[in-house]
DNA sequence: GCATTAACCACAG
DNA sequence: CTGTGGTTAATGC
């Protein structure tokens, strides 16, 4: 983006700060702005037919909550909270969609964004449909690894409860699968702290859970 | 049938 | 919020 752009950007966002736990956007609310994490951290949720609450990712700085409302400025159909302090820029829609048509250069790293973020879900899809518990578990403690800490011993910030919210099984299943992978050698944990000891091993489990 | 997997429930720290 | 144990239902040999 060009220097004007981004002053433009700006000067028509609002920064906020969350703290863990903080509802960024409702699911219900009316939407009128599109939110652009700026740091922190925090998770996309959605409430179930069933009234439990699935978490659909997780999202890092640097990446937009909420671009659907480009398409109507209605109602949002699903809550972003945070989980570690967060500081969130929020863009009114016009002045988003004015951006788009008038930046090519703009529109183009958003459809990258998309399109990375489809191609995600779509994974997610499959590996949750078809992995048992200790796939889907490994699978988040390597995302956390690779995506969102870049170290292989990290705080994890969600509860048991946000971890088995995102592999979508029960808090129970959660601590008996951690506790299994954990005595089994493959990471260390204590309380939130994780550390993945043997790489191979969980990649191995991520594979063939 | 029998074993495995995971949800549901209750209860304790 | 987290961990554990018992129970129960579904699925796969």
């Amino acid at each position: 983006m060009s220097p004007e752009e981004l002053e433009y950007l700006d000067m028509n966002c609002t920064e906020v700060d969350f703290k863990p736990g903080e509802a960024i956007i409702r699911q219900g609310q009316f939407s009128s702005h599109i939110a652009f994490m700026k740091s922190g951290l925090a998770k996309i949720h959605m409430q179930g037919p069933t009234g439990r609450d699935q978490v659909l990712k997780i999202v890092t700085p640097r990446t937009y909550i909420g671009l659907q409302t480009i398409i109507s400025d209605k109602i949002h159909r699903y809550s972003a909270t945070g989980l570690e302090p967060a500081r969130v820029c929020f863009i009114d829609i016009r002045s988003f969609k004015e951006l788009i048509s008038r930046n090519p250069k703009f529109s183009y790293e958003i459809i990258i964004f998309l399109c990375q973020d489809e191609i995600s879900y779509y994974e997610r899809f499959v590996n949750l449909a078809q992995k048992q518990i200790g796939g889907r578990l490994a699978d988040a403690l390597l995302f956390f690894a690779h995506e969102v800490y870049h170290e292989d011993h990290y705080r994890l910030s969600l509860s048991r409860g946000d971890l088995a919210a995102l592999i979508g099984v029960t808090r129970e299943s959660v601590s008996r699968a951690l506790k299994e992978i954990a005595d089994s050698g493959v990471i260390g944990m204590k309380g939130k702290e994780i550390h993945i000891l043997d790489k191979d091993r969980l990649i191995r489990i991520s594979r063939t859970g």
